[in-house]
DNA sequence: ACCTGAACACCGTTCAAGT
DNA sequence: ACCTGAACACCGTTCAAGT
């Protein structure tokens, strides 16, 4: 526990492009993605900002390197997990597995959609998805198709187009009601939920629920297609 | 014909909001996203910088206005397709009607993802969206997992994480050769493609091909959950 | 009502210079 | 080898002022 109590790394430390990357990953896990300037990431780590440029060469490369370091996390939690049993449970686990650590870092989703090129880590990732359909009996050409399916579900997220936990509920709310007669559907659809929850209307969505619902549904057609073809 | 060779709007003409929108989509269409400023967009209108401000809150407001104008877009094309034939296919031409207004303005898929809170336009939409679940016999509990389990596809894009059209592909090929023993399957599923059609490698995915691959996946996914609900 | 000039508080980044 | 100070070219935005 003696050493415990150190600090991780002394403010004299020389910088690293390692020790970079991590205080980046913890400014933004606190703070949000818009204060990660490097400016204030160079503060963070008792050092100018001119500093981090001799360690990593723009801003662009640190956040390409912060997914790196959170994919790296992902590939050891899911290097464990057997093959070959059973490939939809096995990707299942991969996957939700995949999300737990994102959900740890509400900003990754938006910084990795943001990458034009993905580094090794992912490659990596999603070479170890194939072996799973690989090893479940699918075609190459099939499994392909089956990532795109995917698409970003692959790696344990969905952009939600509405996002519920914002401030504006009671105004969206507001608005469904005045505009009853123009969304039928919608409204219709609050009432129900209304009535069967008295209370939530909008914060209703349980996004680990959708998740897997959206999930299994691709995976369920999977297997089917695969039979199929 | 006469009145085709008029400009659309004299640059004297008084700046609305609404033509601040159209030179934004305009800019953004032809430039790139990143060169939509503000300073740019006045440019482009003939016009000061500040001068927005009194049309316009801010930028966020601008894109928020672009989006809007793209779903309005959307919006009127989609509300000539018949309810109630086929459910599946009324959704399917609805959903791909969208993705061709989308792939005219490839920054849209970003800028709607980035939106806290999306506008009316795009409120409608899903509300026309839930009345062809709804005429196609789902409960509006089911029609909501669905819309979920579709996301970004409900709007015709999905958010592709190796975008292939860009500089890096002789470089990622490069790597993967040198990765073959780090990532078997997909240097395996490359040269199954390499031997199947010599010459494409990473350029081959076929978007649109994809795309229909996981929205029928989804489709067919629902239908079944329909009838076993 | 509609537009502007000057200015502010921020960015990321370069470059020559320090130790 | 590693870090810094001053400066540059940009942002979005405010505010008082012009017509």
């Amino acid at each position: 526990m003696a050493t415990q109590t150190e600090p991780l790394a002394s403010r004299r430390d020389p910088l690293t492009r390692e020790r970079v990357l991590v205080a980046a990953i913890a400014l933004a896990d606190q703070s949000g993605l818009e204060t990660l300037t490097m400016r204030n990431l160079a503060h963070e780590l008792g050092v100018e900002a001119m500093s981090l440029y001799y360690h990593v060469d723009n801003k662009e490369a640190v956040l390409d390197g912060m997914v790196e370091v959170l994919i790296d996390e992902i590939n050891a939690l899911v290097g464990d997990i057997e093959v070959g049993t059973d490939w939809k449970e096995a990707l299942r686990r991969r996957i939700l597995t995949a999300r737990e650590v994102l959900l740890r870092h509400p900003w990754a989703p938006g910084v990795i959609e943001s990458r034009t090129n993905l580094g090794l880590s992912v490659v990596r990732y999603f070479d170890s998805l194939l072996g799973v359909l690989r090893a479940g009996g699918f075609s190459y050409d099939l499994a392909h198709h089956a990532l795109h399916a995917l698409g970003s579900r692959a790696i344990g997220f969905t952009q939600e187009l509405f996002d519920p936990d914002d401030s504006g509920e009671d105004e969206a709310n507001a608005m469904l009601e005045q505009m009853a007669g123009e969304l039928p559907h919608l409204v219709g659809m609050m009432m129900e939920i209304a009535h069967d929850d008295p209370g939530s209307t909008l914060g209703w969505c349980d996004d680990q629920t959708e998740f897997e619902f959206g999930l299994d549904l691709i995976l369920d057609g999977l297997d089917r297609v695969r039979g199929t073809a």
